[in-house]
RNA sequence: GGCCACGUGGCGGAGUGGUUACGCAACGGUCUGCAAAACCGUGUACUCCGGUUCAAUUCCGGACGUGGCCUCCA
């Protein structure tokens, strides 16, 4: 069965053909990290660790690599580094900054079941010439100038957009219509002004590195075409990014890494996840609406309760990646209802990860990540398991939730408690016994002592006829 | 102003030129010490107007609506 993907550059779904099987190449663009990650941020993690689950799937785990940079050199970061740490050496204060932001994101990544990209290369990592070898920021702008695609001006390096003939391909624009819009900043020292900067020089309150135009710091774009550069050559399978980064982020990403390398592509494939919104309206500090990751699971801030990393995951796939995503409540309510159903029959039947993957839904993963429909397939599964007490099928839709990055244990984690797990299973156990014995009195005790904690309890049986006893959050 | 998506039942959300998506909610039932859950069953749909076609929710054109990008942004 052939894996099938949309491309933005093409504008057509096609098979993937990796350049070589045995080291499949995806890049993807990751968070600037000055603050907490937003519920927008989690979806194109969580997308493209998908992807990559999907591909280590086919290709083998040894056989796909996975970039995804962690861009630590803004001023954004410049910003709040000196509101949040002014006594500090701006160096110093930066890394605070960095350091700690990259931490959480980190811990918000893993708890909502994403695996960590093979490598995360740090942007600053990347800026002057290694002892490696590796491709850095410096270098490349060199090239650039070498090649005539860049010129020096006013102490910055700007891209010359007029020497690339098919400049604007992926976002549909042409430098010519640009002209006609007012938004672009004309600025008397830039050729065109859809020119944009790789080098621009830094005040003494700015980060900066001594190149050979000057102490300054890269542009937006030239940290992407370096790190991929780095680590999957200059012509690699996927690059992955919001959809808001098709321009000018990724555009100008083609235009540097093509130009510099003399390439005819970038990526073979280039893949943009949806937006998402938030009740309806875009997401935004001054609606109030702006809710992170972290918020999410700990607090009691969205829906009066706090979700799981797999609620949160669900959530995000039961929309195909491309579509808009409306993050509402009742979204999350029905996510939780939903695993917690597939949770009980994986329990029930003792299924295990580790078998095979429905085939039905690794088809309809194959076919441009359609997860919903894949998801519908789980229902299918769930049904078979339940309806004729089919164990193969409970084994296969565990193993379909888990390429999907879900585990059934994921969803069971009490929030800020890690010994609440125990103590549920041991009342339990003693309900367990009580029942068996017909004092049901002290099992409707236990029931109650449970739901006091806000734990519901599920009675049910297994295969063999035992009763089995499981239990959800209340909602 | 330019560019790009999208508009499916009460809600979420796939897909298809003629045949059940799927789920949540609702209603009915089975089962269980009770409750809950689970399982089974039932109903409701394809924004509007033209066109192509034997046949359109699905293709083409237009209208209206929603969202995104064009400036840091996943």
């Amino acid at each position: 069965m052939d894996l099938r993907l949309y491309d933005t550059l093409t504008k057509d779904k096609r098979v993937f053909a990796p350049i070589d099987p045995s080291k499949v190449r995806m890049y993807v663009c990751g968070p600037t990290v000055y603050d907490f990650a937003h519920i927008g941020n989690a979806r194109p993690a969580i997308v493209f660790d998908i992807l990559f689950r999907l591909l280590r799937h086919r290709y083998g785990e040894a056989h796909v690599t996975y970039v995804r940079n962690i861009t630590d050199v803004d001023d954004k970061i410049n910003d709040r580094a000196l509101r949040d740490f002014p006594h500090l050496p701006l160096n110093e204060a930066i890394r605070k900054v960095t350091e700690k932001t990259e931490a959480q994101f980190h811990a918000d990544v893993d708890a909502l079941g994403c695996l960590r990209p093979t490598v995360e290369p740090r942007a600053t990592d990347f800026v002057l010439p290694r002892a490696d070898g590796k491709t850095d920021m410096v270098t490349l702008i060199g090239q650039l100038i070498e090649r005539g695609h860049a010129y020096v001006a006013e102490g910055e390096v700007l891209f010359d957009t007029q020497s690339m003939p098919d400049y604007g391909k992926l976002s549909g624009r042409r430098l010519d219509e640009q002209q006609a819009g007012a938004r672009i900043a004309v600025d008397a020292h830039k050729k065109h002004p859809g020119d944009f900067v790789l080098w621009k020089g830094s005040s003494d309150n700015e980060p900066g590195w001594d190149s050979p135009w000057g102490r300054g710091r890269p542009g937006w774009h030239i940290e992407c075409s370096a790190m991929a550069a780095a680590y999957l050559g200059t012509t690699f399978d996927i690059h992955g990014g919001g959809l808001d980064l098709i321009f000018p982020h990724h555009e100008n990403e083609i235009a540097q890494s093509r130009c510099a390398h003399d390439t005819a592509v970038m990526a073979n494939y280039w893949m943009h996840n949806g937006f998402l919104q938030v009740e309806g309206e875009k997401m935004s500090k001054s609606l109030g609406n702006f809710v992170t990751i972290r918020e999410l699971l700990e607090s009691k801030r969205f829906g009066g309760r706090n979700w799981s990393g797999a609620v949160l995951r669900f959530a995000m796939v039961k929309t195909h990646y491309r579509s808009p995503i409306d993050w509402t409540v009742d979204a999350l309510d029905e996510s939780s209802k939903r695993l917690t159903r597939f949770r009980q029959t994986v329990e029930k039947f003792g299924a295990r990860a580790g078998g095979d993957v429905a085939p039905a839904f690794l088809e309809r993963l194959a076919d441009d990540m359609n997860t919903p429909a894949a998801i519908a397939e789980l229902d299918g599964l769930n049904r078979r398991a339940n309806e004729a007490s089919d164990q193969d099928a409970a084994r296969q839709l565990a193993a379909s939730l888990s390429l999907l990055g879900i585990s059934p244990d994921m969803e069971q984690r009490a929030p800020g408690n890690e010994l609440f797990d125990d103590n549920i299973r041991q009342l339990i156990g003693s309900r367990t016994a009580a029942r068996a014995n017909k004092d049901f009195k002290e099992s409707d005790r236990i029931r109650d002592v449970l739901l006091a904690m806000g734990v519901v309890l599920k009675d049910g049986k297994d295969t063999d006829g035992k009763p089995v006893t499981t239990w959800e959050i209340a909602r």
